[in-house]
RNA sequence: GGCGGGGUGGCCAAGUGGUAAGGCAGGGGACUGCAAAUCCCCGAUCACGGGUUCGAUUCCCGUCCCCGCCUCCA
């Protein structure tokens, strides 16, 4: 494969190759369990997902990291308010997020490092920092010194010099430079705190990513990922936390995506603004929620419309749609094997071109097409119908996590369930048919429909089926 | 103010120095008893003003507008 992506740091776009040959690791910013993932979330989740799959797909094997933030302001905050403690609040969101990314079909992590879980790795990065000179100890808080590390600035294209520094610069009176950042919290009373060498505290939120991607894929990690928000400071942070103690690259290639807006404004708790991610997988289905997602560039901004997702949920009939009907006019022919070919390439090429995923679904259309067109023609070869539906399902699920193929399975089912009584009255309505009698034939199809079976009439007789759920939400 | 992204047919969205993919919606037609599905046909000169060029939507300059980051944030 020869995959180029988009570097933050380079600003360019660059020919991926990872540090060892057929292998990657990759890191993605995880969340701050402390309530329920949003659609802007999600957005993050299928954008790496899709790189993942994506390299999966091309014969690479990934390790896949993402970390979860289980202790920080706002969960003690809300732990606080509802009277209960940090570590609940972290798990029950922790498994909310879980959940919901299954939902969307999103592949879970090899690793899911805690926070908590790598005080200890945090403390040795922290202590490497201080005897470089690099941090500093007032009172058990640890600052790290940003004006010592000239590369600061460097991923954001920002100049120190040039950094607004705001009003309420929280910690002013004890940082060197309102500029630097915390990497240790002294506790305050009534909060969790973990012992260390400068008295019991808790990690600063960038230090937990500097040292669980270095612990878990090791110095110099092939990808890091996460959103265009987190360029600046986290980021930023996480690399002068990491080279400023050992020197040595961080990481190699730094991938963000963009922004969820609600038309006026970013999709942001802050804002409130926020759709629950459980709530839209649940409204609209997995299949159109991704390809919603996926209608943009990766790295440009997204609206979060109905129009615009209830366009998703026809591309994902108009899919289903064809490899329902290419199934069943295959029957049970083996794929050709080479109907489907240029599809897969550009398919294929397109995501090699950064990620280009409105480009592959185009693809994606034109297989549906070609298909369509084999469809309709008497003498269609059944071998490449066969291979154009494996084709689709192959790439529309294991590379965009679509599910087509679970979709059309859950259909089956249902079908099998209701299929002698549906036959039956398929039998009487053909009968109707060839007596002329469109009233009854009519009748018949209408009462099939209200029990939500879909007869369609063709050369061959009716076919039918029982969609699994509506295809399109409505506009 | 600094940094970054963007303004492409009714809507969404790719893209390229040589006259613009794909989807949705709409209109017309084929097929059908009707419907569904499918197929065929129809629409943009690319925010605006300059410049470079044989030629620019694509390069440069300027203007207008939108969005993100600069504090927590996917």
């Amino acid at each position: 494969m020869s995959l180029f992506l988009f570097d933050t740091l380079r600003r360019a776009e660059v020919e991926f190759v990872p540090a060892v040959e057929g292998r990657v690791g990759m890191y993605v910013c995880g969340p701050t369990v402390q309530a329920e993932p949003h659609v802007g979330h999600g957005r993050a989740a299928v954008v790496f997902d899709l790189l993942r799959r994506h390299l999966q797909h091309s014969g690479l094997s990934v390790r896949y990291v993402q970390n979860v933030t289980d202790i920080d302001d706002k969960i003690i905050l809300r732990a606080r308010r509802e009277g209960t403690d940090a570590a609940a609040v972290a798990t029950r969101y922790g498994r909310v997020f879980e959940r919901t990314m299954d939902a969307l079909g999103v592949l879970p992590p090899d690793v899911r490092p805690l926070a908590t879980g790598h005080l200890l790795e945090m403390q040795e990065l922290v202590t490497a920092l201080i005897a470089a000179d690099r941090a500093y100890v007032v009172d058990g808080d640890v600052f790290f010194r940003v004006r010592s590390f000239p590369a600061y600035g460097r991923l954001s294209n920002r100049r120190v010099d040039e950094l607004v520094e705001g009003e309420d610069v929280v910690d002013a009176d004890r940082k060197e430079d309102p500029l630097d950042f915390a990497l240790w919290k002294a506790a305050k009373p009534g909060e969790p705190s973990w012992p260390s060498p400068w008295g019991r505290g808790r990690p600063g939120w960038h230090l937990e990513c500097s040292a669980m991607s270095v612990a878990h894929l090791g110095a110099g990690f092939d990808i890091h990922g996460g959103g265009l928000d987190l360029v600046f400071p986290h980021h930023e942070n996480e690399i002068a936390q990491h080279e400023a103690a050992h020197g040595t690259t961080f990481a190699r290639h730094w991938v963000h995506n963009g922004m969820v807006t609600m038309g006026e404004a970013k999709m942001s708790k802050s804002v409130g603004n926020v759709v629950g991610l459980g709530d839209a997988v649940a409204a609209v289905g997995r299949g159109p929620l991704r390809l919603w997602y996926l209608s943009a560039q990766h790295r440009t901004p997204l609206t979060f419309d109905d129009d615009r997702l209830a366009d998703a949920g026809t591309v994902f009939a108009r899919f289903l749609t064809f490899a329902r009907a290419a199934r069943r006019a295959a029957g049970d022919a083996a794929p050709d094997g080479a109907t489907g070919r240029r599809h897969r390439d550009a398919f294929v090429a397109a995501l090699d071109d950064d990620l280009n995923a409105p480009v592959a679904v185009a693809a994606l259309h034109e297989l549906v097409a070609d298909g369509g067109e084999r469809l309709r023609r008497p003498d269609a070869e059944a071998g490449a119908l066969a291979d154009l539906a494996a084709t689709l399902v192959e790439l529309a699920d294991d590379v965009l996590g679509l599910g087509v193929a679970d979709v059309l399975a859950e259909e089956a089912a249902l079908g099998a369930r209701v299929a002698p009584l549906v036959e039956d009255a398929l039998a009487r309505r053909t009968e109707a048919r060839a007596a002329k009698d469109f009233a009854t034939a009519d009748a018949i199809r209408d009462r099939l429909a209200a029990a939500g079976v879909v007869v369609e009439d063709g050369p061959a007789g009716a076919v039918w089926h029982v969609p699994a759920r509506p295809v399109a939400a409505p506009r």
